[in-house]
DNA sequence: TTAGGGTTAG
């Protein structure tokens, strides 16, 4: 038989089927297929498509295109013919009728089928259970379980599912051994894929390797080892619960693993900070029969941001385009923002002209990388073109935009733009929004409309706003203000050292340095220990990471006798390193020394002395920019003739020529 | 006919 023979007899078998559940006579012995109704496949007269498949008695096709359409109007132009007489739709009519009304939205039309109906059976009740749930309806969705007469595993796993999605996972499990005992009571399997997968969400969601264990057990004893999900479910609490070693063992152990395993996997190594592991089994996708999708390019993408390798990002991109990517997709915005977060705003830039429908995360990928990478004016010129667009910003896009005002020093344009959010956008002030005002006033010395807007503040502020406050403090050495905002910083995060050292270093500017030593003993006591500054940089496909004072590099030797012979032609310039960025009070020749080996001076080094002359230098650092390395590096761009891009914790700086993109605004 | 795992912007 030929596949359109097949095709039309399943057809045929169907539309009788239908016929025989609607209890209507045949309109005519050759029944004509769904698609010769044109007007069926457009969206724009849906109502005359249900009519046409529901006059020749096609009612499941007629669901679909409810479905597919998602259209409220539909799914009442069908409950209506399943009203006429002397139609007597079957229960599983009605039910699809109960699911296509959630599914359109509408819970009141759901519900009233759902009364209205001669008869109803457990489907009915899962269904509309179901459609409460996902509608945020929790009491509601338990109302209607406890009135199921016959409970199944739809209604169990539903129930349980639906616990965990509102926050209450505790409860989830509480269902869950309740089923069990049920279940058992009544000699039945007790558990399947669906309810197993769901309880283990809930006993992730409760970080309870106890629970999961046991749950774990069920799934081997019920035999359902062989599902993608309930593996990948197996696998993600385990990771969560902090055991990525049993999370990959069962990966490894699966014998379904899907593309959404791959994805959920590498994710786990991401979460667990363990970014290289998560590339590195990416790399191994290939090697298999699974194809990666938008989903894992988007984490991976995510992952090179973070890490800010372009040549791994660069890579991904590149597999992308080999498997034909959906250009508009949202992993298209992670290339975007991928290049962005790499410092390349130049290629982040062509790539956003070359995208046919950029989002609004694309946009503010865009806006914010502008922000970053020192060219703020561009990143309000995007602004303009993305109101022109008719897409409207949202809160994160605020963001980016006032932090390119902080960084342009444009005070007032990021006031005007901070209270257009609420008055012409008509949106609601977030902390960020406050941080970025007072960020910028504070920067710009207007500590008393600073204080102005804290005070006002309608929520208490942040810890990053505390610390920006803090950062212009340090700019115009307001001791008083600095001390303000490091005891609220104490208050909230005591365990942070960065606030420690930052008023430290003001204090030390002031030379109040027994101030310094109160600082000091303080941080003793509470046992606050400074974070180690890292920074790292990517020379062909490799990462080299550099500590302060680190001499673990294989070619260390050269790397520091570079630096010597760099520091000597740095001073014949004119510089002069700045002290005032060393906590402790110690010799001044003692202090130059701490500063000669900062962690970028190191990477930067090592990036100068090991690629050819020309080359851009990419150096990413995990904490701030120090003062003197800033300095320094005006320096060293301008005796070595390279461009050099730092991204620190903040933001980046692109030295160039003797000057950083940042004019001195940081 | 109804239920479970992966996603981008500060």
């Amino acid at each position: 038989m030929s596949g359109r023979c097949q095709l039309r007899t399943r057809l045929f078998s169907r539309f009788a089927r239908n016929l025989a559940a609607a209890s209507v006579p045949a309109p005519c012995s050759c029944p004509p297929s769904p698609s010769f109704f044109p007007e069926a496949e457009t969206t724009s007269c849906s109502t005359e498509s249900i009519d046409a498949l529901c006059r020749h008695g096609f009612f499941h096709e007629a669901f679909d295109q409810c479905l597919r359409l998602r259209s409220l109007k539909a799914a009442r132009r069908l409950h209506s013919h399943l009203r006429s007489p002397p139609f007597n739709p079957p229960t599983t009519l009605f039910n699809r009728l109960i699911y296509a009304y959630c599914k359109c939205g509408s819970l009141v039309d759901a519900r009233k089928m759902f009364d209205e109906m001669p008869h109803r059976d457990t489907c009915s009740f899962n269904t509309l259970m179901a459609g409460y749930s996902n509608a945020g309806d929790l009491a509601e969705a338990c109302r209607l379980f406890d009135e199921i007469p016959i409970r199944d595993h739809f209604s169990w796993s539903s129930i349980i599912a639906c616990y965990t999605h509102h926050n209450f996972p505790t409860q989830s499990l509480e269902l869950y051994r309740r089923m069990l005992r049920e279940m058992a009571a009544e000699n039945s399997k007790y558990s399947n894929r669906f309810t197993a997968s769901s309880a283990l969400a809930a006993s992730t969601a409760v970080l309870s390797l106890r629970h999961g264990r046991e749950i774990h057990c069920h799934i081997v004893r019920a035999g359902l080892e062989s599902d993608a999900v309930v593996w990948s479910a197996l696998s993600d609490m385990y990771a969560k619960c902090g055991s990525i070693k049993n999370a990959r063992q069962v990966f490894d152990l699966s014998s379904d693993q899907d593309v959404v395993s791959w994805t959920a996997m590498i994710g786990r190594y991401f979460d667990a900070g363990r970014r290289m592991e998560g590339l590195e089994l990416f790399r191994h996708m290939f090697s298999t029969c699974v194809r990666p999708n938008d989903f894992t390019f988007a984490g991976v993408l995510d992952a090179c941001s973070e890490l800010a390798v372009e040549g791994l990002g660069r890579e991904v991109h590149g597999h992308m385009i080999r498997v034909g990517s959906d250009p508009s997709s949202f992993a298209a915005s992670a290339v975007l923002h991928m290049y962005s977060k790499c410092g390349n705003i130049e290629k982040a830039n062509i790539f956003f002209e070359r995208m046919l429908k950029p989002d609004l995360v694309a946009w503010t990928s865009l806006i914010s990388g502008f922000a970053q990478n020192g060219q703020p004016r561009k990143a309000l010129l995007y602004y303009d073109l993305l109101l022109e667009s008719g897409i409207r910003p949202d809160h994160i896009t605020f963001v980016g935009v006032l932090s390119a005002c902080v960084h342009a020093g444009l005070v007032d344009k990021g006031i005007e733009i901070f209270n257009s959010i609420k008055e012409k956008f008509e949106l609601r002030h977030t902390t960020d929004h406050y941080s970025c005002v007072v960020d910028l006033l504070s920067r710009a010395g207007r500590f008393q409309k600073a204080e102005e807007i804290i005070n006002g503040m309608p929520m208490k502020p942040d810890k990053f706003l505390w610390a920006s406050l803090l950062a212009g403090c340090r700019i115009h050495r307001n001791l008083k203000l600095a001390k303000r905002a490091a005891e609220s910083l104490f208050d909230i995060e005591p365990e942070n050292a960065a606030t420690y050292v930052t008023l430290a270093n003001i204090y030390a500017s002031a030379g109040k340095w027994d101030e310094v030593e109160k600082i000091r003993r303080k941080m003793d006591e509470r046992g606050v220990v400074k974070k180690p500054g890292s920074s790292w940089i990517e020379v062909k496909r490799k990462v080299h990471v550099f500590l302060v004072g680190d001499d673990s590099h294989p070619l260390a030797k050269q790397i520091y006798a570079f630096l010597e012979k760099l520091q000597i032609k740095m001073k014949e310039e004119g510089y002069v390193p700045d002290t005032n960025f060393v906590l402790h009070d110690v010799e001044e020749e003692q202090k130059e020394n701490n500063l000669s080996y900062h962690s970028e001076k190191l990477a930067v080094a090592f990036g100068i002395f090991a690629t050819p002359p020309g080359t851009f230098i990419r150096v990413f650092k995990n904490l701030r920019i120090c003062g003197d390395c800033h300095t320094a590096f005006k320096f060293i761009s301008n005796i070595t003739g390279r461009e050099i891009i730092v991204r620190d914790s903040n933001r980046f700086h692109k030295f160039k020529n003797g000057d950083c993109s940042c004019g001195d605004y940081w």
